[in-house]
DNA sequence: ATTTGGTTTAACCATTTGGTTAACAAATGT
DNA sequence: ACATTTGTTAACCAAATGGTTAAACCAAAT
């Protein structure tokens, strides 16, 4: 593995487990293993090894997303699939989620960045599927955006949530894990069963 | 109103917009309007002030959710209540649950110190009450924990992750606030329709 | 008027933190 | 063999940051 690659995860590790201004750049190169001089000679400074660690992580989740966004799938086919490969892909990395959403919301710029990008998970045609199915009379006639907002509250949330979550209801992780599995059918069963007429 | 109150607001405003680790003491006092040895003479420093502000943001939103908890209503009525006032209060704090949320996850061992507050909310009743709704064929037989999730991911989600979503779905803050307000309604028969026998 | 108690401030301090430098080692090309 | 580029380190630096101190202010009590 080379230096590079090292410092990029441990940076991963630690910009994830701190967010960007609780990571120490001293962390992240003991982390490593390396020394500090280092991180500043293979990415500049931490601005932008921060940047591309998010753009990865965030690169990491696009593809899930985008997949339910751009398939040609019927919608229940797309919401199956959706929860069901980002349950699996998050469980592998639990606070990825919360990482993101905490520093979209701490450096806004972020989003509108973010936004330009060219595999930008764009909910358009998704939503013009869901007017044209509720047309079709397969679905119940609802807000696209809200169904739409549902999907991600009821997948990625739990995951967002996963410290405050756990403490309320009482789960260890073991426990939450198993309910994330059950998760996987146990979303798609509800939503399908509130939109279907 | 008294310095501390004016400090106390300052650090609630600044810790909620940038998170501990991100908020400065001089910012603090320079929205308070005051000079920053004030800070540690009201608050001794930056953790108790901060913690101050955080329990008091996180007993503005306890309220809210042990309604949900303790009430003598119906599942059904409990869902209605709560999604209802937990939005209209939130729609006032729109950054009030990604902070919580954030700081949680951040800090874990805030979530034990808080767990062991007395009017910790507590959903063991509540999960009694599903599992017995769904014994007397009220409710189609689920994972009561999951309907609780449920309930918490549908309506803190779309405010935890506000400007991702934001973003994401292309809305404007005043779209995103009618959604919201939209939502109250929605949130409630979605679940119902998906866990009405 | 003077003391006394809490309140407020400017100036200061120690530490942390991101970042730099200059020297050194190890490949790499000629 | 030698020069040049690339990788790596220890020591150092300036700025930022949380926190302290000692003096000034000010209202109420004596």
């Amino acid at each position: 593995m080379t230096t590079e690659e090292k410092i990029f995860e441990a940076a991963f590790r630690v910009f994830q487990l701190k967010g960007f201004k609780g990571a120490r750049m001293q962390e992240i190169a003991d982390e490593a293993g390396i020394n500090k001089a280092m991180l500043h000679y293979c990415f500049k400074n931490k601005e932008l090894l921060f940047e591309a660690v998010f753009m990865n992580a965030f690169g990491k989740l696009a593809p899930q997303i985008n997949e339910i966004f751009k398939s040609q799938d019927s919608i229940f086919e797309k919401i199956k699939k959706f929860t069901d490969s980002y349950i699996s892909f998050v469980m592998n990395y639990p606070f990825l989620p919360q990482f993101i959403i905490q520093e979209m919301n701490n450096n806004p710029e972020f989003v509108t960045k973010f936004l330009k990008k060219e595999n930008r998970p764009d909910p358009t045609k998704l939503i013009h599927q869901i007017e044209n199915e509720i047309k079709l009379g397969i679905l119940k006639p609802i807000n696209p955006k809200q169904l739409l907002i549902d999907i991600f509250s009821m997948t990625v949330f739990p995951f967002a949530a996963q410290a405050l979550l756990k403490g309320m209801i009482q789960v260890s992780n073991e426990e939450f894990m198993q309910l994330m599995e059950e998760r996987k059918k146990y979303i798609y069963e509800q939503i399908i069963t509130s939109i279907k007429k």
